[in-house]
DNA sequence: CACTAAATTCAAATCGCTTTGAAAATGGAG
DNA sequence: CTCCATTTTCAAAGCGATTTGAATTTAGTG
């Protein structure tokens, strides 16, 4: 059933329906009741194309990922992110939609993404150090949020992101307090943004104590569990092996405790692990007492606040640009302790 | 750039320029050129919803999350499967939209998707044992495929699965045969499909053997590291407790090692596990020697097969249902051993 | 060179909606 | 009962592609 069907079995106009419909105010409220009930009745409704092209808007959010990043896809942080995304997408009636890049591409996709009227807007994930998509939205004009930031960019933009540095400042100086000297730094990736400011918070608390960071105890890489479980081994069967570790994921930490458990080290005893916990659905950080002490900050969260933010900037494109600055909890578990003297 | 204004400056009419792009045969190897051309120097690239309003085609396949099931957006292993999905998708040209919905309106939106002219297809997953979602996609008559099957529908649809049922039978069959007569499941929710058969098999399994099923020692609930630990931690502390458990997917076997650990068991010694492995990139069973002696199946695998299956389907409305069983391969590794005696 | 067949190109209709600007209906005042 | 101001409804013009059926070119033949 399309419209013009409705308008003949209705006898009423295509124009009146369509208003009836929207809620526009000239449509008496008695034609409005009919005309909804025999939407529901016969089953109409709109069809998304005609009014895309009719209205320019798409009702729809675009997820881009470039094949740099694509592995994001399956990464569990990301499934957590949409997760939250998507409840605000749906209570504003917006879809969402994921496309995936080769990285040559990247610039045209979001260019026809926009031009072809696919998507609305669009959310940037996991950006880089010095991202160039972030300048190409900017240049383009199209709506767009940032979950994190691009400490290199100089574009205005607007993003959510956890204060990743004072987060790893504070977790660095905690266990410096429980009197660790060698702590280790098992990080993401560090090419993007996020990596660089836990690095960087974790040497200035290091440097304010006078410890020198050691290069040996700091390693980068995606945060799997066999990542987690690899650098943590190579590291405790140094000379001089950490008395701690930092982690930059749960999924990392788990592999970092297998090490740790393999090589029959007690956790928080002989090695302490402080990771940063993101609250993953599928991977909680156990339940009364966390499992690991944990720098924590939900990522579902910051996944409603940036979908909440990008609806907002398309409904108000003159708007200035939003930001959002999460803190971190610093939350106490079973896995750290004194330094073993 | 729009189609009519490329036309202008080309001097050429829409119809050709749109038949030059569109690679159909009736327009000279010359004007192609010379259209590809313009339409990279002009940034052409046409409008999303007024091609899929002159074709009827989206170029967009759904995947659609029913509260109910919506939490699967936050299972890790649904972000392999979408990942091998839109390998596919891309490949193809197709974008990947989501949609969540409420349970009530299930039916109205696979109607109104397809109806509106939203996608083309439809990817259904984590089916239950009854599953109205396929007899309402049936009825609607929109292309779909299935990742897994729904037992007690009669509909006839198309499917890609893993062979639960024997992989749990053969993985239950092998710690038999290590003399264990104790062994646990630690199954996902009891309404979905795959758990029903992974049941069915570890059931037939023990009967072969003589070996009478134990409520006591059959869990089933969302497959959450929490989840496997608690599970395991009570079945454990149990006055006559498993030697053998069987967890359905790596996320609750890391729960499960846990529980063991914490109770200062060894795995493979005083308690075996066998773990479901969907081969999750992010939580790989280890490196060479598998950390948990697992029934492997890679689900990003079945996310390719399922979308080209789709695509397949929406080309060729006609073709007869497809189906594709996978056998999962039984991996030996680290976590089991000989029942302690 | 004229004539027909094949190869190219084009103008116009169509997809289903929204929205503008005009027309019709309603209601209140004089 | 008119007349004018409001309400309510409508016809028609887009939106930007694809595609049908006709018109124009080009090529081949006698």
């Amino acid at each position: 059933m399309n419209l013009k069907e409705l308008s003949e079995v209705l006898g009423i106009s295509q124009t009146t329906i369509s208003r009836a419909l929207n809620g526009y105010p000239e449509v008496s409220e008695k034609t409005r009741q009919r005309v909804e009930q025999a939407a529901r009745q016969y089953n109409y409704s709109p069809n998304r194309g005609a009014s895309t092209l009719a209205t320019g808007r798409s009702m729809t959010i675009g997820h881009v990922l470039s094949e740099a990043t694509s592995h994001e896809l399956v990464n569990p942080i990301f499934g957590d992110f949409i997760a939250g995304a998507s409840e605000i997408y749906k209570a504003n009636n917006y879809d969402m939609l994921f496309s995936l890049v080769k990285n040559e591409e990247e610039e045209d996709v979001y260019n026809s993404l926009l031009r072809r009227g696919v998507v609305d807007g669009v959310v940037l994930q996991a950006p880089k150090i010095s991202d160039e998509r972030i300048q190409v939205l900017d240049k383009l004009g199209i709506p767009f949020v940032v979950h994190g930031r691009s400490s290199k960019s100089n574009a205005n933009y607007s993003w959510v992101d956890v204060n990743n540095r004072s987060a790893f400042r504070r977790a660095t100086e905690f266990l410096l307090d429980l009197g660790h000297r060698r702590i280790a730094l098992i990080n993401g990736l560090t090419a993007l943004d996020f990596a660089q400011r836990r690095y960087l918070g974790y040497c200035e608390a290091l440097k304010s104590r006078g410890v020198a960071v050691d290069s040996n105890l700091v390693k980068a890489a995606e945060m799997t569990e066999v990542y987690g479980y690899m650098a943590a081994k190579e590291m405790l069967l140094q000379k001089s092996p950490p008395t701690a570790i930092l982690s930059a994921s749960m999924i990392s930490a788990i592999g970092v405790r297998r090490a740790v458990q393999e090589l029959g080290l007690t956790l928080g005893k002989q090695v302490s692990i402080i990771t940063h916990d993101d609250e993953l659905s599928y991977l909680n950080n156990g339940e009364q007492i966390p499992i690991f002490t944990a720098t924590r900050s939900s990522v579902r969260k910051a996944g409603r606040i940036a979908a909440q933010m990008l609806i907002d900037k398309i409904d108000n494109p003159n708007a200035p640009k939003a930001e959002m600055l999460l803190e971190a909890e610093l939350v106490l578990g079973a896995s750290t302790g004194p330094a073993p003297r």
